[in-house]
DNA sequence: CAGTGGTCTAGACCACTCT
DNA sequence: GAGTGGTCTAGACCACTGG
């Protein structure tokens, strides 16, 4: 296992410098001094002018892209600058209580699965995919009771008097699927922010299987950890499991 | 803005199903069959079974490395099969408390700023990376009186007497550095779960400005959520920002 | 219609590693 | 030395968008 040795700021692999990691430094720099919204110069211009060829502007551009720096638009719309971003701050509350604002929410069943899906919006744009798995038999008539406005859990509380327990989730990056980047409007293979969690009722009886996707350079997720004690644990009700 | 719209299972965007895509359904079947750790096809020999330029077998190909399912090597070792994953379940506790294996960690002072960087190890991989910024005038002789083996909060609680108060660490997902891809063995621009916080002291002055970097593909970044109540608000001390 | 980005090809050279 | 992956080139065709 060859490790990516980096001497001072550079990487070296097989080029001293690659030539796609020049372009995509001057390309930094253009972006530096264009404001957002207007057209970024066409790769075949780009390519003419750096004197490299379209592959290589395009693997430096797709990385601009891939960091939310450049938007790329089809047809004649072509590339422009990234606006400066506004990434919204999503709570780890707002995710798991289904308080995020919603659209297209849509309920499959499958079997004794039950699927509630909806696309998470803030602003008018989509930032996220909440994805809900239930036992159909637990939840008798669930599609034609759910009014698909009211928070997910709050119904299956009220409606099946489920009382929820604590919950584990845990998170971590991902490639969006063709069907999620249809989505959240990004190219397939688009790196996202996972969220699962496995939701117990207050028996310890798993009722609710729960994942969200989210757009990583549109949200962020944030999270809450009470005060600590001097011997470098938390107090409190929130115990956390080692490791 | 122009949606990637989805028919079914496939990406409608300019072919109907783009070459590379079939090229990875049909290495993803290969994969099935591989046990871990057994070499790949050579790109070359997988071009001329597909019938496709070795260019698109690579586009197929580095998906899949992304997403953990394949390794490369340089030279005569070629790609493998990437075995079954240990992915690492990090608690965010023991993130926030420096709790994690650590090795190399260095002691960086840049005029008033006090950085302290480490990489986290699980079974002898590097899985994070983990710098904490600190006021040096804060915390005088740090350099010298720090082990490097103790949890940096807890020594900085020990030795200058800091209680620290509540967090709201935030999480996104961000594309590897240069820097940060040499530490973690990964390639430049490669997904990466990117945790920040701001630590304050009791009384509310900000002391730690930390920031973790975790192999996606490696370690998944475990939370707590104590018991909801019926309103579908969580009980208890954790009070969680709305939106 | 012209120009854009998305895809694809058939080559080429290089550094590297194993035999 | 042979074969590997990493990079790069100079073309090509396509779907799409705007004037």
């Amino acid at each position: 296992m060859s490790r990516w040795l980096s001497t001072g700021n550079n990487v070296r692999v097989v080029p001293a410098i690659p030539r796609y990691y020049q372009a995509k430094a001057r390309l930094l720099d253009l972006l530096g001094e264009l404001p957002g919204n207007t057209p970024f110069p066409p790769e075949r211009e780009l390519s003419d002018v750096f004197g490299m060829s379209r592959t290589t502007i395009r693997k430096a551009m797709n990385e601009l892209v891939l960091e939310g720096r450049l938007i790329r638009g089809t047809g004649r719309q072509g590339t422009t600058v990234a606006p400066p971003q506004h990434v919204h701050r999503l709570s780890l509350d707002a995710v798991v209580q289904d308080l995020a604002t919603r659209e297209q929410v849509a309920v499959r069943i499958t079997g004794d699965v039950l699927g509630v899906e909806s696309v998470l919006v803030r602003g008018d744009e989509p930032i996220g995919v909440r994805s809900t798995y239930l036992r159909a038999s637990r939840f008798p008539g669930f599609a034609a009771r759910y009014d698909r406005t009211t928070p997910l859990r709050k119904f299956l509380s009220d409606a099946y008097e489920i009382r929820f327990g604590e919950l584990h989730p845990w998170c971590t990056t991902a490639l969006a699927t063709p069907r999620v980047a249809g989505l959240l409007d990004v190219r397939p293979a688009t790196p996202v922010l996972s969220i699962a969690w496995l939701g117990h009722d207050f028996r310890g009886v798993p009722v609710e299987r729960s994942w969200v996707v989210l757009r990583g350079d549109r949200a962020h997720l944030t999270m809450h950890l009470p005060r600590a004690d001097h011997a470098g644990r938390f107090e409190g009700s929130a115990q956390f499991h080692a490791s």
